[in-house]
RNA sequence: GGGCUCAUAGCUCAGUUGGUCAGAGCACGCGCUUGAUAAGCGCGGGGUCGGUGGUUCAAGUCCACCUGGGCCCA
């Protein structure tokens, strides 16, 4: 029998599925974005309105979508999408980053697997083949994730368009007379001729001699008799010839050893490590000193004449050696900025093939000897200074040490550090550093410690050293005539770059420089000997002028930038390299404010490393989960810091999406017979208890408008989460059951709540559409057409807007009142249901006792008839009595109605001979009349 | 080692200018429902707010130091 009333009922009916079975269905529904060309017709819908420019960041093009990469690139997404709701014009022109050494050392080690070995044009067209490939690759990951871009027109740094732009850019630089030529220290592969990279370094076991070795003081120190010296401690003796200064700490303690005949000054905490090392005894402690004590004073070299001062650095540590640092400014990075800050020269002896060169300088015993060691440990060069200083009496102490060192992983021999001619723009003319520190004063930096960060790298950070000795980049486009000398001139580097336009960089490196020289070199200039240059741009100047080659030239876009998002790292790199070369040639910043984000770490809250074999592609975590809830996990997190992923995280974002997908499945089931033209409710007519949905959705709908435009979507999260989970599922829609399943369809309460039903939904499926794109649009298109694809999108839908009368405040500060009460209810039906007196709420009596002056007991006198409803029992029965309204549950009175389960005094016979409560005597009236 | 930064229930997070702020959701436990059902509802147990020491009548909330994590440098 109670099944066939069950037939009788509004029960809910949709095609949207409980589970959505994203990982599968995902990616149809964005072949139809793309075939449709959803982005075009979004750009289309707001061509008049006012713009927002996001200015993406380009990705290396060396690999698979990172989850990282993942993280940077859904937001970027969901503000495009929710700016474009807004009526904005947010166009969103997505760009790759192809040059660089990445990319150049996994081709090369391809190449190198292969056994091939390809001319500098030949390796360079393999590069671009493989950037070109992961462009695929990456594109189709990035839509995988529901990135709804301009993808035709997206920008390549590898793009002959872009390329000029980027010489152009480096053209006004030398114009404006920033760019030098200077020596500074690289990896230097002997037998590969050429400078490394940090990639191109392996370590490994390496045995050298260390040395400790007397740098005596040109002067007697006060107070000591007789001869003192500094002693330094190394590894690398051959870097002695080029020797030029040495290092102390400034705050460390200094002790002066006195032996037998002279004086020594080690760190005080080395002294025991340092009488051990050379079996000096008998040492005593004459003096002592801070190292900022020993500034400027001047040394002897060992075996050379030329004096080397006593200078400070505050990086010496006292873990090894004696404190006392050799400085040779051409042989090593720390040595080059300290010799910077004493102005001493960059000095480097060794030439290319790693021989001491013959300078006029260096000893003639030493010159031609090689660096490179001929047999393990046995480098000539070594050999030579060591020969050389035990001569001169310098040498305390020879031993065997045994550390790692970087090796050269093509030759696998040690690398050394070499000074060579670089590129540098200088940052501290025409005041440019000033500029570019009160550029940032105007670009709002999301979190606001982004301008401190920013701050930090701008004023420290020194020249830009902007030549790479690598194949895969951007020409540097010079001559060298036949002595050496550099032809760097802005008017040539133009003309490069309009060649360079209509044909790519890559004639630079194919022709002959001689046919080059004609091409470019006034007439008379060139002649025979002239070389062109094969260094390449810093990438970071490739990056680093997006906004000149794409914010400038698109014309959907503008200059500057309204906004820039990345990951803090990019504070020393692309937020930097853009603002300085904005600043440079614009003398602003090429952003109106920075949103920055954390990084991926695991649900340890430690970094994903390969080595621990978790996913790091954004796909495989796609495959399992789908991308909805991948950006759902973007949004359940504080973008702010890092961001932690793992399973168990994934879990539970999953079942969070789950709510919000039965909510909407919910209201759309519910939906079904309701044509809004036909059953609407007017605003006046609905039913309080639809009203307070109302006002609880304009409340939920300003607060969620809010947090986007604070780029909070977590905050977003929240709100709808709670939206969802208490305000609709737990009290709304539970309330709403018994109307809208029972009562005739066409009942005014039922159309009322439907009423409200449908505008709820259509607030929660696009505020949530930015972040669930792809369930937003399939619940859209339900709602639409009731089936999954419909000719309209929600991403092609304005944002919401809450109607002035959804508020209403006495209403609702009335009903959260009934709620508060509610509680209480709920507490006393708990007590009975594990009394067992009750199962399901329906079976109870709530009798209600109170003082009847209770303000709250005149407010549930006022609600009394819904008040069953309400609390989704069968009767309420208000009684005066002492004190605060309680509430007490009892088993319901009467006879069940079988159709509505509700309890009830008695039962009615319908005309078709049922037996059922009052109501859904009516209910069931109308439906036969109405059929 | 330096710059910036983070640390609240098992998990993701709220906690404005210091004083009922120790909260939410999820997970977990116990029930109900079987007319949102690989769903829904109710109730409940969980935290000395990373640690130590200060400032204060009063501190997750301010200060110092420490520990651990992250990014970037060295």
């Amino acid at each position: 029998m109670a099944k066939d009333f069950k037939d009788t009922l509004n029960l809910p009916q949709t095609g949207f599925p409980m589970r959505g079975n994203l990982v599968k269905r995902e990616p149809e529904r964005f072949g139809r974005w793309e075939k449709e060309n959803l982005y075009r017709a979004i750009q289309n819908k707001n061509k008049e309105g006012e713009p927002f420019i996001l200015h993406d960041g380009p990705p290396f093009t060396n690999g698979d979508v990172h989850i990282g990469t993942a993280l940077n690139k859904i937001p970027k997404d969901t503000i495009t999408r929710y700016f474009s709701m807004r009526g904005r014009r947010a166009p969103y022109v997505p760009g790759w980053d192809c040059h660089g050494l990445p990319i150049e050392y996994k081709v090369s080690r391809e190449l190198q697997a292969q056994g091939k070995e390809l001319s500098r044009a030949d390796l360079r067209q393999a590069c671009a083949e493989f950037s070109a490939r992961y462009i695929e690759t990456q594109r189709a990951q990035f839509q995988r994730l529901g990135v709804l871009a301009d993808w035709e027109n997206e920008y390549r740094t590898m793009d002959p368009a872009y390329e000029a732009e980027i010489l152009r850019a480096f053209a006004r630089f030398v114009e404006n007379d920033l760019v030098y030529r200077a020596k500074k220290p690289v990896l230097w592969s002997i037998p590969c001729g050429t400078a490394l990279a940090e990639a191109e370094i392996e370590y490994k076991d390496h045995q050298s001699p260390s040395i400790w070795v007397k740098f005596r003081t040109a002067k007697d120190l006060p107070g000591i008799d007789g001869p003192v010296s500094l002693v330094i401690w190394t590894t690398t003796p051959w870097t002695l010839p080029a020797n030029l200064a040495v290092a102390v700490h400034p705050e460390l303690r200094y002790l002066a050893l006195r032996g037998d005949s002279e004086t020594y000054i080690v760190a005080a905490d080395r002294a025991e490590s340092f009488q051990a090392e050379t079996e000096l005894t008998n040492l005593q402690t004459i003096g002592e000193f801070m190292g900022k004590d020993l500034e400027n004073l001047a040394t002897q070299h060992p075996f050379i004449d030329r004096q080397s001062p006593v200078v400070l650095a505050d990086y010496i540590t006292t873990d090894t050696g004696t404190g006392c640092v050799h400085i040779a400014p051409g042989h090593g990075l720390d040595d080059y900025l300290t010799g910077q800050k004493y102005g001493l020269p960059v000095y480097c002896p060794v030439d290319d093939q790693g021989k001491f060169a013959d300078d006029g300088q260096v000893p003639a015993e030493l010159v031609g000897l090689e660096v490179l060691e001929k047999k393990p440990g046995r480098s000539p060069a070594n050999g030579g200074v060591l020969k050389m200083l035990d001569a001169t009496g310098a040498l305390l102490a020879l031993k065997q040490y045994h550390h790692s060192y970087p090796h050269c992983w093509r030759s696998k021999t040690p690398v050394v550090f070499r000074a060579v001619d670089q590129w540098f723009i200088a940052l501290d003319k025409n005041h440019a550093r000033e500029k570019t520190l009160e550029a940032i004063n105007k670009v709002t930096w999301i979190p606001s410690w982004g301008e401190s960060r920013i701050r930090g790298t701008v004023a420290s950070r020194p020249d830009w050293c902007i030549s790479r000795q690598r194949s895969w980049g951007i020409p540097i486009p010079v001559f060298y005539n036949a002595e050496g000398e550099p032809v760097l001139n802005s008017r040539i580097i133009k003309q490069v770059a309009d060649r360079v336009e209509k044909e790519g960089t890559q004639f630079w490196f194919a022709e002959e420089d001689h046919k080059l020289a004609e091409t470019f070199l006034p007439e008379g200039t060139g002649g025979e000997g002239v070389r062109k240059g094969l260094d390449t741009l810093d990438v970071w100047i490739d990056s680093g002028v997006s906004h000149l080659a794409v914010l400038d030239r698109n014309p959907e876009l503008r200059w500057p930038a309204d906004l820039y998002l990345e990951g803090s790292d990019q504070h020393r790199g692309w937020f930097q390299s853009s603002l300085w070369t904005a600043v440079l040639s614009k003398g602003e910043a090429p952003y109106k404010s920075v949103l920055t984000h954390g990084f991926v770490v695991g649900g340890d809250g430690r970094k994903i490393s390969k080595s621990d074999g978790k996913p790091q592609t954004a796909d495989s975590y796609i495959k399992t989960w789908g991308a909805d809830i991948i950006r759902l996990w973007v949004a359940s997190t504080d973008l702010r810091n890092d961001v932690p992923i793992s399973d168990d995280i994934l879990k539970q974002v999953a079942e969070n999406y789950r709510s919000f997908r039965n909510t909407l499945r919910f209201q759309l089931s519910n939906l079904y017979d309701f044509d809004p033209a036909k059953n609407a409710v007017a605003f006046e007519d609905l039913h309080p208890i639809d009203r307070w949905a109302l006002h609880q959705t304009a409340l939920y709908l300003e607060a969620a408008e809010e947090a986007y435009d604070q780029f909070s979507f977590q905050k977003v999260q929240q709100l709808a989460t709670h939206f969802c989970t208490q305000v609709l599922s737990a009290t709304y829609h539970d309330v709403l059951k018994d109307r809208l399943y029972t009562l005739a369809p066409n009942h005014p309460l039922r159309r009322s709540s439907q009423t409200a039903l449908r505008s709820i939904l259509e607030v929660l499926v696009k505020t949530l559409a930015p972040i669930l794109t792809f369930t937003a649009d399939e619940a859209w298109n339900h709602l639409q057409g009731g089936d999954d694809y419909g000719a309209d999108s929600i991403h092609l839908q304005n944002w919401p807007e809450a109607p002035a009368e959804w508020k209403q405040e006495t209403l609702f500060q009335e009903v959260e009142q009934l709620l508060r009460f509610r509680g209480q209810v709920n507490e006393q039906l708990e007590k009975a249901r594990q009394d067992k007196t009750i199962g399901k709420s329906l079976d109870a009596k709530v009798v209600i006792k109170s003082d009847p002056e209770n303000p709250l007991f005149a407010l549930l006198q006022g609600y009394e008839t819904f008040l069953p409803e309400f609390f989704i029992v069968s009767e309420i029965s208000l009684e005066s009595s002492t004190g605060e309204p309680t509430a007490e549950a009892f088993h319901a009175e009467g006879v069940r109605c079988p159709r509505c389960w509700r309890w009830v005094p008695e039962l009615v016979s319908t005309s078709a001979g049922e037996e059922v409560c009052p109501r859904c005597a009516e209910a069931l009236s109308a439906l036969s009349t109405s059929s």
